[in-house]
RNA sequence: GCGUGCUAG
């Protein structure tokens, strides 16, 4: 099984589905059955060209055919949905999970939170949140920053940087990522005077821009019209290991 | 051998 899913594996990694699909075939005929990180291959692959019908279609044979999709199976399915915006369809699958004894892990909370946040559903997302610490999840990076990003999407910058010094406090896990999007948030929000002071405060706190960060905080500058501030930032880039992309 | 987050284009 794990040769004939690695070389279906590089089929999908390319795009060409259709082979993947005739080496399984090929995997029949020799007497070996496909099994569910198999599946979960086509089902990426699916999600990923946009063909979700498809996908869900080969999801609900797989649980037809009495195989037990694992928490992967689903929670790639969850993303697929609401990738594209089919939040309902996402929350009935996460649904089944419960139903189907596959409960949920960190990832697929993650998932979820970060759709509702992108949807403005702030009050489902707040449930979800209860309901992530009422299964006595540990949130992880992704889920701080989630929330974060989630609260910067609602307008609560002050909020925002209330949890930021918290979490700084009780060393929670923080990263690039996390300060870029509040970076980001502020350029929006409060102007590029503001995201400038944000960066020295983020290095303050130990941590290096990338080139994310740069990007940020220069399209902002230069939107304010503030080219000589933009350009005293740019030539900062190479010895703080960014080179402009 | 499989799943989640940031800017711009």
């Amino acid at each position: 099984v794990v040769t004939f899913t690695t070389i279906i594996d590089g089929f999908c990694k390319v795009g060409k589905i259709k082979e993947a699909f005739m080496i399984l075939g090929v995997m029949v005929k020799s007497h070996c059955s496909a099994d569910l990180v198999t599946y979960n291959k086509f089902l990426d692959a699916l999600c990923k060209s946009g063909k979700i019908s498809t996908a869900l279609k080969l999801f609900y044979y797989i649980k037809k055919k009495g195989c037990a999709p694992t928490v992967y199976t689903y929670t790639k399915i969850v993303h697929s949905l609401c990738k594209h915006g089919k939040i309902d369809e996402a929350c009935t699958i996460f649904d089944m999970m419960v139903k189907n004894h596959c409960s949920a892990d960190l990832v697929t909370y993650n998932i979820m939170l970060d759709s509702l946040c992108r949807a403005m559903k702030f009050l489902e997302a707040c449930q979800l949140i209860d309901n992530i610490s009422k299964k006595r999840l540990l949130p992880d990076v992704y889920t701080y920053t989630t929330v974060i990003g989630g609260l910067c999407k609602a307008g609560q910058i002050v909020m925002v940087m209330k949890m930021l010094k918290d979490h700084l406090a009780k060393g929670c896990a923080l990263d690039i990522v996390t300060w870029n999007i509040v970076l980001n948030a502020l350029c929006q929000q409060s102007g590029s005077n503001e995201a400038y002071a944000f960066l020295a405060y983020m290095v303050c706190n130990g941590f290096c821009p990338n080139l994310v960060t740069y990007n940020t905080l220069l399209n902002s500058l230069c939107k304010d019209g503030k080219i000589q501030q933009a350009i005293r930032l740019f030539v900062q880039m190479p010895k703080n290991g960014c080179n402009p992309d």
